[in-house]
DNA sequence: TCACCAGTGGAGGGTTCG
DNA sequence: ATCACGAACCCTCCACTG
């Protein structure tokens, strides 16, 4: 687990960082608090989509730009702070964004564009610390107790990753520097910019909890800012009467259980008296790969669904197989057009990932799980990842087809591009040039 | 035969987050 | 009835094992 071990020396005493793993800190005597403490960043992007198009387009700046939500049917993905003057929020609808802000100009999304630019804000954040965490495309934790033992340096070094990405990429961030992960998010978010209907504030861009003001600085939030508390918890913890953080601290144990849940009621413990010892876990792998998409219309045509399953699964056993190669549990989900939503899985011996293994045992999972009603969704997701065994595919003719096909299909791809080539079974029979086969 | 363990792993449903 | 998508994680039930 460990594969490289840093020992710095921090004056008077040492510290010890297991990589990939967790802290561990070696204390020679005293009970001395402040030797356990860490220097976290919480780096968040401002508006990182539209300030990325705003790169190509400098005649849009000042302007209320959304990216997303260009039909009415999409959703906003990122607000600039213009058009959150008018109240335009991401995972907004485009109709109602349009409603508050009827000037509001709409880009289509280009995802790979923003990954580019992700790549390049991650490569600065690189030159800081080996411990960087990304949580999404725009933001990210980095323990820099290495190059910054004291929140003051560590507030330093914040300012100073802050100015490297305007000076070399020209975009905008935020940062919260605290002793934990939670107050470092938290922080962020004080450190952003203010939009209201006045005009736009700049914010203070870094802000920094001190160590030993953790509780103080959560106190009185609104107990739906606790990571894990969604609307639904919260709605629970609003009928025994908790509404802020302070309330959960003053809130028996046994309490908290019986609405949330053990494991939920030990994390809200501890952030609410401002703990997090969760530690920077750099290189994160993916514990399942799946794709889902929400049809135009309900599908009800038993072929049509069936063609569709067929792509979805062409799309996840590719890139199953690009990375670990297989994966022992496969599942599809159905949402139908009640919104009732249900999953059905089926779990291997061993890692698998060849289409012609997956489709017939995930079709068998279909019918059922469709029961008749019309579909408004249709996923599939793999989990349980490894090298797939190779051995019993030896020991079949079928096996080794399967293989060379599979492998086939890959190298298409990989030199034509993803259209290349289809799976004949997941053409609908409508595309074929043969007639429907009846049912 | 019943009850109880404790642990494990699969299924299926659900919540949260960005 | 907040919309889409992708992923992580949790809870509960159940079967099996020793």
């Amino acid at each position: 687990m460990v594969d490289t071990i840093i020992t710095v020396s921090l004056g008077w005493h040492s510290r010890v960082a297991l990589r990939c793993d967790t802290w561990v800190i070696d204390m020679p005597s005293s009970p001395d608090a402040e030797r356990l403490m860490r220097s976290i960043l919480h780096i968040d992007m401002n508006a990182f989509f539209v300030s990325v198009e705003l790169l190509d387009r400098p005649d849009l700046v000042g302007l209320p730009v959304v990216v997303g939500a260009s039909s009415n049917r999409g959703v906003v993905a990122a607000a600039s702070y213009e058009a959150r003057r008018f109240g335009v929020r991401s995972a907004m609808s485009g109709a109602e964004a349009k409603r508050r802000c009827p000037d509001l100009i709409a880009l289509p999304p280009d995802h790979r564009k923003y990954s580019a630019m992700s790549a390049r804000v991650r490569d600065i954040f690189d030159q800081h610390t080996d411990f960087v965490e990304p949580l999404a495309l725009d933001e990210a934790f980095l323990d820099v107790t290495i190059p910054a033992p004291t929140l003051d340096r560590a507030a330093e070094l914040a300012r100073h990753v802050r100015q490297q990405i305007f000076d070399e990429l020209g975009l905008g961030s935020s940062v919260g520097v605290a002793t934990n992960k939670f107050i470092a998010k938290l922080a962020s978010v004080d450190a952003k910019p203010v939009a209201s209907s006045t005009g736009v504030q700049p914010g203070p861009g870094v802000v920094v909890v001190a160590a030993g003001e953790e509780f103080d600085y959560v106190q009185r939030l609104e107990v739906g800012r606790l990571w894990g508390v969604g609307p639904k918890s919260r709605e629970k913890l609003g009928k025994v009467g908790i509404r802020t953080v302070s309330d959960v601290t003053l809130m028996p144990r046994e309490v908290l259980r019986s609405q949330v849940g053990e494991a939920l009621t030990d994390q809200l413990i501890e952030l609410a008296n401002g703990r997090d010892n969760r530690p920077v876990v750099p290189d994160r792998e993916a514990k399942s790969i799946g794709h889902e998409e929400t049809f135009g219309v309900d599908l009800s045509d038993v072929e049509v669904l069936h063609a569709e399953l067929v792509r979805m699964i062409d799309i996840v056993a590719g890139r199953v197989r690009s990375g670990v190669g297989g994966a022992r549990s496969w599942s599809i989900k159905v949402r139908r057009n009640d919104f009732t939503t249900v999953t059905r899985s089926r779990t291997w011996g061993h890692p698998i990932a060849s289409v012609s293994e997956i489709v017939p045992a995930l079709d068998a999972l279909l019918e059922n799980a469709v029961a008749g009603h019309p579909v408004r969704l249709l996923g599939v997701s793999a989990s349980g990842f490894g090298a797939p065994n190779e051995q019993l595919n030896l020991f079949s003719d079928a096996g080794i087809e399967r293989g060379r096909r599979d492998k086939a299909v890959d190298d298409v791809r990989e030199r034509f591009g993803g259209d290349a080539i289809r799976l004949a079974g997941s053409i609908k029979s409508t595309d074929r040039d043969i007639p429907p086969t009846r049912r």
